[in-house]
DNA sequence: GGAGAGTAGTTGACATGGCAACCATCGACC
DNA sequence: GGTCGATGGTTGCCATGTCAACTACTCTCC
């Protein structure tokens, strides 16, 4: 505690910096793209590709198996799905097994927006973030944030 | 337009999930750990970092070149110096030379949040971020972040 | 079969961000 | 010196996210 500080040296600190800049930057980005386009925020785009996602039978899951993929707070699917819900790009369904349960369903509307949004989303992240990787640099990144994602495991 | 989408392939697809899944915990993680400890947001620091920056006499900047520096809209800025502004954190004080504008000046309570919030904070970007990259890593991460800077450029 | 712990989901209070509209002032140009 | 576009800042409205409390079930164990 009474440790004297290792504070980052100028190469790390333009690092981190570039870091958090990049990030604010990309996200506003894609955001505002999707936005634009599509009617859809990064979080619409989230729920909509995990509904979507191969492995998910009818299209269809349980709040709580949402809130595990996406690793959100019960809260935040909650009302994310609620938002999407009123606009009919998913329902909610009762679920009979458990009856404090709920299933959200994509509906066709759901299904045509990301269908819709999917093709100008994925061009603008490779135009964005691959172009100008190679097959070496997108593997060490990857290592990368898999590493600080096992760092940060212990939540 | 009517090309057929050249979709992430499995590498890239794991890359980019990791990539955001890495950037929302980090974020997360630094945020909830600036407030348990010293109270502020990552948004109050970044404030507070950018007035304690070597290159800004008397710890005091104008509206427009704090937004200009941390690249916040202009009501962001206006909104969190206002939060700030409310515990004591910095003050605004009027600009002779231009009757529009206003400083936003450090308070002896503002520097003092940022001298016991920083060390602990930069402990915690050095162990969940930096340790486990050699220099070339940072270097090389650096690159990668300011190209992609460049791409979002043209804003 | 009932008490109590745990789980699924919703809600309310609050902090934060973006966008657009607004006000006041500045500055350039006639 | 007056007009008009640009600039500095604030505000309101809305979308989003967190945390903590609350409801309603389910499960376990006696």
């Amino acid at each position: 505690m009474s440790t004297t500080t290792r504070w980052l040296d100028p190469e790390e600190s333009r690092a981190w910096r570039a870091w958090l800049d990049l990030n604010n930057r990309l996200f506003a980005r894609l955001n505002r793209e999707l936005q634009a386009t599509s009617g859809l925020s990064i979080s619409d785009y989230e729920i909509l590709v995990a509904l979507t996602d191969d492995d998910v039978p009818e299209h269809s899951l349980r709040m709580y198996e949402l809130g595990e993929r996406l690793q959100w707070e019960k809260s935040r699917v909650s009302k994310q799905v609620s938002r999407m819900e009123a606009r009919g790009l998913v329902e909610r369904r009762h679920c009979a097994d458990d009856r404090r349960g709920a299933f959200v369903d994509l509906t066709d509307a759901g299904q045509a927006a990301i269908d819709a949004a999917a093709p100008g989303h994925v061009a603008l992240v490779r135009e964005l973030f691959f172009d100008g990787l190679n097959g070496d640099q997108v593997r060490s990144l990857g290592r990368f944030a898999t590493s600080v994602l096992d760092r940060l495991a212990d939540d």
